[in-house]
DNA sequence: GCCGTTTTCGGCCCGACTGTTTTCAGTCG
């Protein structure tokens, strides 16, 4: 069975022993052995096979056994047991705000209700309201939950939200009440989906910045405001198409604001492991307003200074997933994370030979303009003919324009490239005396996604292998809240890679940002080099770079795991060395 | 269900908010 499936089963599992009634810390143990198993940086095969499962944190007996059994038999007894006794409506139920698993366990012992038709229909006739614990207020909030779960419903991509989340924090900042100012949650951690935005200020005077918060551009709807936290529904889609999102501002005293800054970053786990280290290594009780200790109350004046008051060094908001941050902040090893500005030039984009929109020249100026040292083409290969892929003809005709374009720059250089196509066997989709034309090449697989598992995993780590290849492209091909990716075996791929010295892409492409974090850390420890590629289409798109830092940060990345941190000298010279 | 250089049993992060309650359970982040 599949990683993602056993995951998805977990967390089901957690959720129905949640509505059964089941103790939370029991019900916890499972939403933890997810997450656990989700963030895994190997196969999960692998991991059963080799007898690692039950060293990791928070499994078990029990929780080895039951996935043991999920992973080599592809089902679970007594998970199917418990799925016939709850039905699978109650799920969607649980998206409602407001409600949780003990009163959507009221709602279908005492009315039946078992999915959200017949709850928005119960409430319409007033039923709701009639069952203990419930009221009409909780009746009404039910069915506004309904109507925004039927506008929003769903997270959306970083790039959709960040860019207006930033906007809303640059107005409010202009506010001379505003004292500071932070964007909060899994946007500063920079997750490649979000589900809200949350801002916090800190402030003397919260009514003005309320009164200004909603109505801010972007802002359609305000749910509700108060003193300290205010909600609305912003527009996060493209012109014409609407996606709704939350956005929550809290407004906290100056005095707080470390506290809560850290708090409302999260993410969730990374708290209580903060928390219970505090507790139990200093008997000390952190929450969103203070850290206090028995007769003591500890102040900071930035988050910087709270994770030094607990003994840890800083660790950026990136790395707080709970995946062994505070254990390293813990020993003073936390990584110096990767910058934008150490990117000197990026390798993976398209120009109109192919399916970019802009031409040669005008891609190398913007680079230039950008301040990069170079920039790589990497137009399509000759089989991608949906994409204009480029014949061998072609690909010499674009190569002398380079050149000529070469000689007009100094202290920048254009690398001739492809982003050459890797055919269902592994081959290249140029012969090798094509490839050695180029400085370098991506390998991409871009069809048969279908290829079982075993298949793709053989194509791909041909490609790696190939001498040609200098870099892998895109590595699973997933697009993001669309399409999950090929089923491939990454932990195999970039062990070929650590091997032959083939680098793996980060590609910034917000709908891609694969080779996601988990993985860039795995491929950290193995010492494969990474490259970060905007895989741009357009000018613009060039800055498209900036997502994959986001992920590069995620997986602990620093400058020196980074190909493209390097000089345009370095650059050369190690083309150079791969070409002998 | 997990976990332990004080523990193999008794803990498990923390506080706010809401609505339904006469003191608190459920939900949320």
């Amino acid at each position: 069975m599949l990683k993602q499936q056993v995951v998805a089963i977990l967390n089901e599992i957690g959720t129905l022993l949640e509505i059964q009634g089941e103790n939370m810390f029991k019900v916890r143990a499972y939403y933890n052995a997810a997450r656990t198993i989700e963030q895994l940086d190997k196969e999960l095969s692998d991991v059963v096979a080799s007898g690692e499962l039950g060293e990791l944190r928070g499994i078990g007996d029990t929780l080895r056994e039951k996935i043991t059994t999920l992973v080599t038999t592809g089902q679970l007894p007594w998970y199917e047991d418990l799925k016939k006794k709850i039905p699978q409506g109650l799920f969607s139920m649980l998206r409602v705000a407001g409600l949780g698993p003990k009163k959507v366990k009221a709602l279908y012992d005492e009315l039946g209700i078992d999915d959200l038709d017949k709850l928005k229909a119960a409430c319409e006739r007033g039923e709701v309201a009639k069952l203990k614990g419930f009221g009409v207020k909780t009746q009404e909030k039910i069915l506004e939950g309904i109507e925004f779960i039927r506008l929003t419903g769903s997270r959306v991509r970083i790039d959709q939200a960040l860019p207006i989340a930033m906007s809303l924090v640059e107005e409010l900042r202009k506010m001379p009440e505003v004292q500071r100012i932070e964007l909060c949650g899994s946007l500063r951690r920079r997750r490649e989906t979000i589900k809200d935005v949350d801002i916090l200020v800190s402030s003397a005077k919260p009514e003005p910045i309320m009164e200004r918060f909603v109505k801010l551009p972007g802002v359609v709807q305000v749910i509700g405001t108060g003193e300290t936290k205010t909600s609305v529904v912003l527009d996060v889609g493209a012109p014409g198409r609407q996606q709704l999102i939350n956005a929550d501002l809290r407004v906290v005293s100056d005095e707080h604001f470390p506290f809560a800054l850290h708090h409302f970053t999260g993410s969730k786990e990374h708290n209580i492991t903060m928390r219970s280290r505090a507790q139990d290594k200093f008997g000390l009780k952190i929450s969103e307003y203070s850290i206090e200790g028995d007769s003591k109350s500890i102040k900071v004046k930035d988050e910087a200074a709270l994770f030094k008051a607990l003994g840890l060094s800083y660790i950026p908001p990136e790395m707080r997933e709970d995946t062994g941050e505070v254990d390293l902040a813990e020993k003073g090893q936390v990584p110096t994370l990767i910058e934008a500005s150490d990117i000197k030039g990026v390798f993976h984009n398209h120009t109109n030979w192919s399916d970019g929109k802009a031409t040669l020249e005008e891609m190398a100026e913007a680079a230039r303009t950008m301040g990069f040292q170079y920039l790589g083409i990497g137009d399509h290969s000759q089989s991608l003919t949906v994409a204009n892929g480029m014949s061998v003809e072609r690909v010499k005709k674009q190569q002398a324009q380079i050149d000529a374009l070469n000689k007009k720059f100094k202290n920048f250089h254009v690398f001739k490239g492809s982003e050459c196509d890797i055919l269902p066997d592994g081959s290249m989709d140029y012969p090798d005396d094509v490839l050695a034309t180029f400085d370098y090449v991506v390998a991409s697989v871009h069809s048969h996604f279908g290829q079982t598992k075993e298949e793709m995993t053989a194509r791909i780590i041909k490609a790696v292998r190939n001498p040609h290849v200098t870099m892998l492209g895109h590595a699973t091909g997933r697009l993001l809240l669309m399409r999950d990716g090929y089923q491939v075996d990454l932990e195999a791929v970039l062990q070929a890679a650590a091997q032959s010295g083939t680098m793996v892409e980060i590609n910034a492409q917000p709908s891609r940002l694969d080779l996601d974090w988990i993985h860039c850390k795995r491929a950290k420890a193995l010492g494969v080099m990474l490259v970060i590629n905007p895989d741009a289409h357009s000018t613009g798109e060039l800055f498209l770079f900036r997502y994959g830092i986001d992920v590069a940060r995620r997986g602990w990345l620093e400058p020196g795991n980074v190909f493209n941190t390097r000089s345009l000298e370095e650059v050369k010279k190690e083309f150079a060395r791969r070409k002998k």
